[in-house]
DNA sequence: TAGATTGTTAATCGATTAACAATC
DNA sequence: TAGATTGTTAATCGATTAACAATC
């Protein structure tokens, strides 16, 4: 079938799979560390290699954005970045509030990952009467610790857009019905809780624990292996 | 169909879909935490709200490790949980190694999460000679910091079976390399880098950067304008 | 043009879901 | 038994893959 203006516009709307989404930030770093390199032209071939994903996996993730490749030559490095990065909602900053300030809170306060992606952490929270009101050094900035109790406050008047949770896992459903009372719609949670959320508020999870269990898991597999011919048929 | 042997084997047996091994240990964490409360009998309804997940998804997921429910009944907490705990491997403690002691090795390093799930920081590791040689607290022990360059004795001598990669991401590969070349088959990586490694070992990552940047794509679809008028301030 | 490489198709594979028969 | 709840089925949905026509 020719390409119709229909399937054009269903390719560059609104669906674009949770499983391409979940990839583009990797696409998106490897073509940014292309152009510190100088590269300005990379194939859906060598691309994947460095993403560490198919090619036919690559150029089908990419198709859903629009067509932003040449066919016979390759990928314009600089172009397309841009346009994953405009995709990913890139182009302007977000503000991060980051709650709980232990060892894991500081470690994300030092990150210098943020500015340098697109994120600034813009306030810090904590719910402890002896933390609160110190003061943690976060990209370059003074920033003072603040109560959980004034989040209403600090996320209106900094915009904040995504909440980090890096509290122990007791408080850390209070937490976070305090961020969603407060306006905030996108969660990252780094406690080891399942938290409850009305259905708009977007959570995702990081969990140390979980990904050694999986680890785990298969390691005692690939153990089990020394048992090829016994057992079952 | 009624279950024959042929059907039940196949349930039994290896292929453990990975979307259900990647469940298994919300279903243990909170299992665990329902044992905590003395509460000894759960529905697939309850235990599935518990853990954010679908009645139907559970009960699947369940399954596929045997039939340890009771119909009219539901499950015995302490027997499901020991089930999952068995097929996730987690019976006999495995031993992590972690490199890189920066902000985020410090933060892993003093993590409790480990012990208590079955897993045992036995060595930490950097590149750097201004490290190496000082002293980690770990878990209540003092751990004295080595070289990565002895990676290999290291692994032997402790039996570790985990790499946790906690380093920036120019020396990632590296460090990759001479865990892979110990003996370490399954590794976690922390680092914003796409590793290069042989089949047969497991490589898990966990990455800021990415989590916030699906968060911004969500967010901003919400929103379809990032920041109205007034941007950033 | 001839060679190279994209963007799309269609087949396959795996995961989710709802419904319900089995059975406590 | 009657009510409750599991374990399994079958339909649906979404993601992956290989192949190739389009086209630079």
């Amino acid at each position: 079938m020719s390409p119709t203006a229909s399937t054009l516009t269903a390719a560059r709307s609104r669906g674009i799979p949770e499983a391409t989404v979940a990839r583009l930030p990797i696409y998106h770093r490897v073509l940014s560390a292309l152009m510190d390199q100088g590269v300005q032209t990379v194939s859906s071939d060598e691309l994947a290699r460095n993403c560490g994903v198919s090619p036919a996996k690559l150029r089908k993730d990419l198709s859903h954005l629009g067509s932003y490749g040449t066919r016979g030559v390759g990928y314009d490095v600089e172009f397309l970045s841009y346009h994953i990065s405009r995709e990913l909602g890139l182009t302007s900053p977000w503000g991060v509030v980051i709650v709980g300030l232990g060892n894991l809170g500081h470690a994300l306060a030092a990150y210098r990952g943020f500015a340098s992606r697109g994120f600034n952490v813009v306030a810090v929270l904590d719910t402890h009467p002896d933390v609160v009101g110190t003061v943690v050094e976060v990209g370059g900035k003074q920033l003072r610790v603040q109560s959980i109790a004034d989040a209403g406050a600090v996320v209106q008047r900094t915009r904040a857009a995504i909440g980090v949770i890096a509290t122990p896992a007791e408080v850390a459903q209070d937490v976070c019905d305090r961020l969603v009372a407060a306006g905030i719609r996108s969660v990252l949670n780094f406690a080891p809780a399942v938290l409850d959320t009305p259905a708009e508020v977007e959570v995702r999870k990081v969990d140390l624990a979980v990904e050694l269990q999986i680890l785990a898991f298969h390691e005692q597999r690939r153990g089990e292996e020394p048992l090829p011919e016994a057992m079952n048929a």
